[in-house]
DNA sequence: TTGTATGCGTTATCAA
DNA sequence: TTGATAACGCATACAA
């Protein structure tokens, strides 16, 4: 009775159950008209009752196209990158497209690979939420010909959109509200500036500040990790002993800001009363700690949205779209920060 | 001069310019023996100088097969399933196998849809972060021909294979662990029990470890959420006004135990002193509060790498492997518990 | 060692 | 309104 041969019948099987051609078939399947309403009928019951699914990838390769993104993150289990996926998959969902994701964990190797990997499956678009790393990766990703958009962090190199918040002006405005609280020791924890573009321009933005209120950098407050809580644990542990003591630390993540937070705490201090600890993403950290953390507002799911609304448009437009799109930060006051006793 | 079409060259492009038939080309491409050095490296050079990527489309139609992994997430925001994530990446990459991301958001809707997405894209097999929720998803997920393994979650109704801790064991351990510790109103909040198998195995142990101590169950103190820490915050309010009050609380998810925490501090009391408070899943978090917390550890590398593990036995083996891999859990004791006043 | 021809499961073109 | 048939880009059986 099985006249299907492999586990997934196709579209001939159907036809010939239905006693239709294949190209009936095919036209129910996408919702042609000019298909009588009782063969309609009958090709949707042959379909259900062999369960047959058409093969996206026959239908791809013919239309030479397919509803994937893919997304590069640097690192999944982040608050911050986990909140932004969230919100990519639900945008991109609600479009009809599915995502593909990597977790390169700041491996150029592995960054350039699934580069390689999405080029292959002719994917849609990318989304980059990650600095492309090296010179080979962003030759890599201006020649691949596929839509492609930076997301939280600079497209270095690359005259591809992004999406973004004014970081200068954040870490601008954090080190001011500090400044403001009365703090003159305000360190600074957070990522290579060297390498992340992204890093620098919160570091020029805390040193524009210092600058404005007249206070002099102290390289020795500076301290650099790869925004991770374990980071901010460690990097509060050099701060504590260096002198003078900071009075307040802005760390370029909630994660820093959080493990810099347990050390001061473990180390017998208390926050805010004895440092004052500010955050950067607003992620759902920021509320969980306690004291809760004072911090920079990024819209986090607007970034994820719009990244994917951005490459859409690049995708189904016609010109690449190289717009750069600053979204609107903000400083949130939780209880993290005080005025300098 | 520039003979390719579209943007993407394809292998005739790449034989055409070597000089050399289409076949030729597949097989450098592929690794074939029996190719003259000297013709190999040409065709090596054409591919290089057109950039030619291999479409993984054609090739997935005639392979009739692909190297991708589907995988239904509820929460994918939250640690536990964000750290799965990231080992399942790991590991599938390790293996060559993309994957394919659904954040379902407890939608059965959404469940149902991806599903039929992964099947009309023949994925090679599926990983489910989730209990297939409604009785079509379980009918749909076993008739669909492809393996697949439930992760973390308990097949209920489905005959697959699956990887998990002895949930029941472990609550029942951790509820033991808090009646050693001479508590007594011994609260639960987790989740749904009449949905989730999982809910309802841990709360069985509880259970269980409550009736060994000779500890009369009080509804009142077993509250229903979702494992989220809103939910935490939420539930333990209202635990804080039922009286008896609870001198311990266990919650099924590290992120309501946060939750819960940072309810009792806010309305003053302090943990462990006043209220321990216990997690479950040792996620990310449950070192980063302040008290740490004392949790169930899972292993949740261990998870996401033996899925996948197991999933690509399915795939690559013959028969479909319907075992039930069960991993060790343990208490690991941190701060937010102590004995009882 | 290399090439020709066929098929993978769809959609699209064209004719009927 | 329906049906042959030719692509789509590749891998492979078979021939040379």
């Amino acid at each position: 009775m099985d006249k299907t041969a492999g586990r997934h019948p196709k579209i001939k099987d159907v036809a010939s159950s239905a006693g239709v051609s294949v190209t009936t078939v095919s036209r129910v399947l996408n919702g042609h008209p000019y298909v009588r309403e009782e063969i309609r009928a009958k090709v949707a019951a042959s379909i259900e009752a062999l369960g047959y699914s058409p093969s996206s990838i026959a239908r791809s390769l013919v239309r030479r196209s397919t509803d994937l993104i893919g997304v590069i993150v640097s690192d999944i289990t982040a608050s911050f990158f986990s909140t932004i996926l969230g919100s990519i998959e639900e945008a991109a969902s609600a479009k009809g497209y599915a995502i593909l994701v990597s977790n390169i964990a700041e491996d150029p190797e592995k960054e350039l690979r699934y580069l390689k990997l999405f080029k292959g499956m002719r994917v849609a678009g990318i989304i980059v939420m990650h600095e492309p790393t090296t010179a080979a990766i962003r030759r890599y990703a201006a020649s691949i010909g596929i839509p492609l958009v930076v997301s939280s962090a600079r497209p270095a190199g690359l005259s591809e959109p992004s999406v973004n918040i004014d970081d200068e002006t954040a870490a601008y405005d954090a080190a001011s509200y500090l400044a403001g609280l009365g703090h003159r020791a305000i360190a600074l924890i957070g990522g290579d500036c060297e390498r992340l573009t992204t890093a620098r321009m919160r570091y020029d933005g805390y040193r524009r500040a210092l600058a404005e209120k007249g206070i002099e950098a102290d390289p020795a407050l500076v301290k650099v990790g790869d925004f991770k809580t374990q980071d901010g644990y460690m990097l509060m542990g050099e701060l504590l002993r260096t002198s003078p003591r900071p009075s307040a630390v802005f760390a370029l993540s909630d994660d820093m800001a959080a493990g810099a937070m347990n050390r001061v705490m473990d180390e017998g201090l208390r926050v805010p009363e004895d440092i004052s600890i500010m955050g950067f993403d607003d992620s759902a950290l920021a509320s969980m700690t306690r004291p809760a953390l004072t911090t920079v507002h990024q819209p986090i799911a607007d970034i994820g949205s719009i990244s994917v609304e951005s490459l859409i448009r690049g995708i189904e437009g016609d010109r690449p779209s190289t717009e750069g799109i600053i979204l609107r930060h903000r400083i949130v006051e939780r209880a993290s920060c005080a005025r300098k006793a």
